[in-house]
DNA sequence: ATCTGATTTCTCGACTGTCGAGAAAAAAGC
DNA sequence: GCTTTTTTCTCGACAGTCGAGAAATCAGAT
């Protein structure tokens, strides 16, 4: 059921798109956010003037005067209006990064990640949480969020990591990351799709607007994916389905996860691996594969090793065989390649289009357009800026209380 | 990007918001719709006072008034405001409905599917249509909406059967079953879109507002799947996927569709009948099996014979299999199952069972939920009005043009 | 027959919001 | 110093929602 509407929300939803505006293309005139809303002037005339007053944008200070006429008022994000830490935590470090409200990346550090369970993990991230504001003297009622992505699976609205590559079925819980004193809400998002939500934003910068749907895919010792489309009424959804552990090969080869036949188990690094040496396919998988060992195989292969080759095309068929599954119950859409696995894209690229070909939905559609993307960590960042800003904005204008005019 | 909204838009939103709780609560009075949209009262008679000028709703003949106090005045849809038909298509025949706009059935009759190729086929719906219209003796004008539903593959958009069974990879355009001087829209979606749709409607009923999301199996001739999920904003979204085609086992058995390994061929009908009687997999499939076939398959199959049983098994594996990836992509939810193949559950239970069990999805979450729900087509003539009165309602808010007081 | 209480509908004024037009501001050019 | 140009700001008109209370109308008590 659809909610009432009200002359109030119209406003909320006007702010909404001003401050929205001001994220994707910084600070702009007044009549530049004209334009960009498709707001009449004395409307954004009393929106600016009420975030003003609330003290989230702020006036720059005068640019150089460009051309004749009165000099145009620029807005932008106050600065210090409030702080967003993300932390992205990869198999062998944890990366935290703290940045202003107008989206400037102030400090970032990385961190081992150490040993021990989930409660010795949770607890690691909760001290250097700690760290990253006390580094930049900042009060912990100005960190407006903390945005945490891992590979894994995570609950659906709880920051909870239901299952993951290094700690299995046993769930992590993020909620306890903030202790007492932090007014700061936790959300966590698997990496991929954050990298989709990045993808998306990107196309949308393109004129003509860019694919209003895709998917990306992360090649590594793990198998991600995200989905990421524009919905009619142009808001971007993003989504992580368990790609990596949905099923290739009945009964097929052990995976990480205890279950069998998991695309992961045929397209993973360890996978690869134990392709490569032929290793039965019940082995228990190694827990990590340094990148060296595959890059190694991947040099065997360009010299003509046959079950090296034959482990990467497998790995291909894996993935293409996913795809076409993917895009029978998601639809056509382009596939972005991205990860550390993309190095060896020319060993995996016709499995893949193997793969993809046997099914009707190509037959019907044509091959997917796919494309890599080799730069993983630049996309994560980027997404998770993208996510945590559009959250905070919107807390900030539900949260706003009514501000009256100065004079009242 | 989002769109701007305005106080014109907050009253098509609360309009749309009335319309819908009389669509759903038929016959309410001024205190009930204020109740059931929470909006006040006041606001409840600008928009009925609006509503009934533009002669969309009006207020009831008086019902036995009950209890004391002013007598409620119960408002309804103009039966007469217009009229939305309603084409089935299925295998074999045809079915005309014709609705008025409160949502009663006030004509129904049956076609045989004639032989002949498309442009036979559209020009046989489009004399149909002629016909129902002048059965009535109703005006082209008020015709509202044409809803199609057939199985097959719809493109996004536009009323075209991209991928039938009856017709294959060659097009069906349904735009052109309305001639000149049709004013009305013609709209096309799968059959079993439609089921999910109305299935989702029925779970908002049940108090506690049921299951946000769902999916619809139907088993017949073909296998087809539809999916109805309830986003964040409390909209249904549903989506037809290209389940019945969706790869099964790479190189595996020859389709109608021309590809291998489908999951049609090894559920749909003709599969079932292909495997039992051990017909070569690569046999091409026969182009319609009576249902009768069917049951004899699975009369056998209950007295003890193996390769009848096995034929069942084998289907259910394919089920179970294409449904653990349906939950891997798109999320964990409940499975309602429907359509003339729900008669053999009891062959295929343990099948579905099998292939959902071996996998990652399963062992986390838990088996789906797998309900039965036989009567196919109420859920497809239920979801085609839930559908079409949606659009029709949205439409008619939309088109209304300002109307002034009358003193003005 | 009339009064009283209950219940629903209707109406009025206050408030919030958007928009277009034009006034005001401020710099560049002559 | 005046004009031109461009941008920002302000004002009044208009659309919409809401709460409060008036008006309508029936059932039952007196």
């Amino acid at each position: 059921m659809l909610a009432k509407s009200s002359t109030e929300l119209v406003r909320q939803q006007n702010s909404a798109l001003v401050l929205a505006a001001l994220r994707r293309r910084g600070r702009l005139a007044h009549t530049e956010i004209s334009d960009a809303t498709g707001l009449a002037s004395a409307t954004i005339s009393a929106i600016t003037a009420d975030l003003e007053r609330a003290r989230i944008i702020e006036k720059s200070e005068q640019q150089a005067t460009a051309g004749r006429g009165r000099p145009r008022v620029l807005f932008s994000q106050r600065r210090t209006c409030g702080y967003l830490v993300v932390i992205s935590i990869s198999s062998d470090s944890i990366q935290y990064s703290l940045v202003d409200y107008a989206g400037t990346l102030l400090d970032r550090f990385a961190e081992p990640r150490g040993e021990g369970g989930t409660d010795a993990f949770v607890a690691s991230i909760s001290a250097a949480l700690e760290r990253v504001v006390a580094r930049s003297s900042i009060d912990h009622d100005s960190v407006l969020l903390v945005s945490v992505s891992s590979k894994g699976l995570v609950h659906p609205g709880k920051p909870v990591l239901v299952w993951s590559p290094v700690f299995g079925l046993q769930p992590v819980d993020f909620t306890e990351v903030l202790g007492r004193g932090w007014p700061a809400r936790v959300i966590l998002n698997n990496e991929t799709l954050l990298v989709a939500g990045a993808l998306l934003e990107r196309e949308a910068k393109k004129e003509g607007g860019g694919e209003r749907a895709l998917a990306a895919l992360s090649l590594g010792h793990s198998i991600g994916l995200g989905i990421a489309r524009r919905n009619a009424a142009g808001v971007a959804e993003i989504s992580a389905p368990n790609f990596g552990h949905m099923l290739h090969i009945p009964n097929g080869g052990l995976c990480r996860c205890g279950a069998r036949g998991c695309i992961e188990a045929y397209a993973g690094f360890y996978a690869i691996l134990r392709m490569a040496f032929e290793v039965p396919m019940d082995t228990i998988p190694a827990k990590f594969v340094p990148i060296a060992e595959i890059d190694k195989i991947a040099a065997q292969a360009r010299q003509g090793n046959r079950m090296a080759q034959f482990a990467f095309r497998q790995a291909g068929v894996a993935l293409g065989n996913g795809l076409s599954r993917l895009l029978s119950l998601h639809g056509h859409m382009p596939v972005f390649i991205t990860g550390p696995g993309t190095r060896h894209q020319d060993l995996l690229q016709a499995g893949i289009e193997e793969g993809l070909s046997q099914t009707q939905v190509v037959r019907l559609e044509g091959m997917p357009a796919l494309s890599v993307v080799p730069d993983e960590p630049s996309l994560v960042f980027e997404g998770h800026l993208n996510l945590a800003f559009s959250i905070i904005d919107q807390d900030i204008i539900l949260s706003r209380p009514h501000i009256r005019a100065a004079g009242e």
